[in-house]
Parts: structure tokens; C-alpha cells; sequence
DNA sequence: TCCGTATTGAACT
DNA sequence: AGTTCAATACGGA
């Protein structure tokens, strides 16, 4: 896995590709305070200049993609995604890249569209998941009641990506 | 097998 | 408007 940092307004966000694509993307201060885990990120830097091409191609896609959905906007073009994980929680990262921005859907909606409308508390677990935050649009997921509902980066993240689409 | 979960909807105060 | 509760699918240990 290459690691590679994208540095946004907003902090420097943390990309890592696999040989397939991108499979996770990390917000800023996440930072493990764990010394041994930060020994291993750090060994896990690559310099620009010796990664190989393709990964700096995707790398580009992506942080031109990460600038526009955080201002609340569709990224144009996306790298190719290889988040890792089960058949069930693949389905539902594919499901929650079909809602637009500005627009919401709750776990039962997603539950129902993969085809397993009882699996809705399955979906938050899948939405918990999900590696590549932000790319792939797991804020946009609401309780049904219109609560907010959880969000692994932290609500303060869910709340300003859902305001910045205007929600 | 058991446990926790980013749920849900109904039935209660 | 808040609380409790059962049903429920999945994934990790």
C-alpha cells in the first residue's frame, strides 16, 4: 500500500492505494497516537518522485476529486476505488455512490435498494466501514426520523460536508 | 456462538 | 417529546 497526503483547506487528508486503486482515505488529525502505528505510517510515505506513474495519475484524480466534494460539488472524474471488504458492505458503498450531493437517504433506504430491506442496522455497520469517506458519500446517510446518525470521522465532519451541500 | 452496531417503528409514559 | 423494546443482518472474536 502506498500512502500519499492531500493537503485541503481543511487539513492534509491521507490517501493509500493498493495495486488495484484507492482503497482508503483518511481525515486529518486521525494521526494514530499510537507510536508504533505511526512508525509504520511514516515508513509507509513514499516520495512522490519514486511512486510509480499510474499511482501518481491516480493520486492526481483524486485530490482534484476531494477538493470539489468538499466544496459540495460531484467530482468530474474519480480514480478507481478498491476499498476492501465483504460482497454485502461492497454492495452498499456502491449504493451510496448513486446519491447526489445535496441529497440524503436513510439506512433503511439503502437497505432496501441493495435488495435486504431488514438489513438496516447491517448498513450502518457497512457505512462505519467505509474506507474511503467523503468519495464515497456516506454522510449523506440520515437516520429515518431526520437525526443526524454517526459518522466514524467524527459529527463535526458529517455535519459540515452535509452543510457545504446545502443540507 | 456470542456480542455489538452509524437502525427502525411501535407502544408506551 | 422522551423512553423502552423487540426484531433484525452482519461481522469480528
Amino acid at each position: 500500500m502506498i500512502k500519499m497526503p492531500i493537503a485541503t483547506p481543511w487539513g492534509k487528508f491521507t490517501a493509500r492505494y493498493s495495486q488495484r486503486g484507492l482503497a482508503e482515505l483518511h481525515f486529518p488529525g486521525n494521526g494514530s497516537a499510537d507510536p508504533a502505528l505511526r512508525d509504520r505510517d511514516a515508513r509507509q510515505r513514499v516520495p512522490a518522485n519514486k511512486t510509480p506513474s499510474t499511482v501518481r495519475r491516480w493520486h492526481r484524480t483524486t485530490t482534484a476529486a476531494l477538493k470539489s466534494a468538499l466544496n459540495g460539488r460531484a467530482p468530474q472524474k474519480l480514480p478507481p476505488l478498491a476499498p476492501v471488504g465483504t460482497a454485502f458492505r461492497k454492495r452498499v458503498w456502491h449504493a451510496l455512490r448513486k446519491i447526489p450531493p445535496g441529497q440524503t437517504k436513510s439506512y433503511g433506504e439503502i437497505a432496501r435498494v441493495i435488495g435486504k430491506p431488514r438489513a438496516v442496522r447491517a448498513v450502518g455497520g457497512a457505512c462505519g466501514a467505509n474506507p474511503i469517506p467523503v468519495l464515497i458519500p456516506c454522510h449523506r446517510v440520515l437516520a429515518a426520523n431526520g437525526k443526524i446518525g454517526g459518522f466514524s470521522g467524527g459529527l463535526d465532519w458529517k455535519r459540515r460536508l452535509l452543510a457545504h451541500e446545502g443540507i
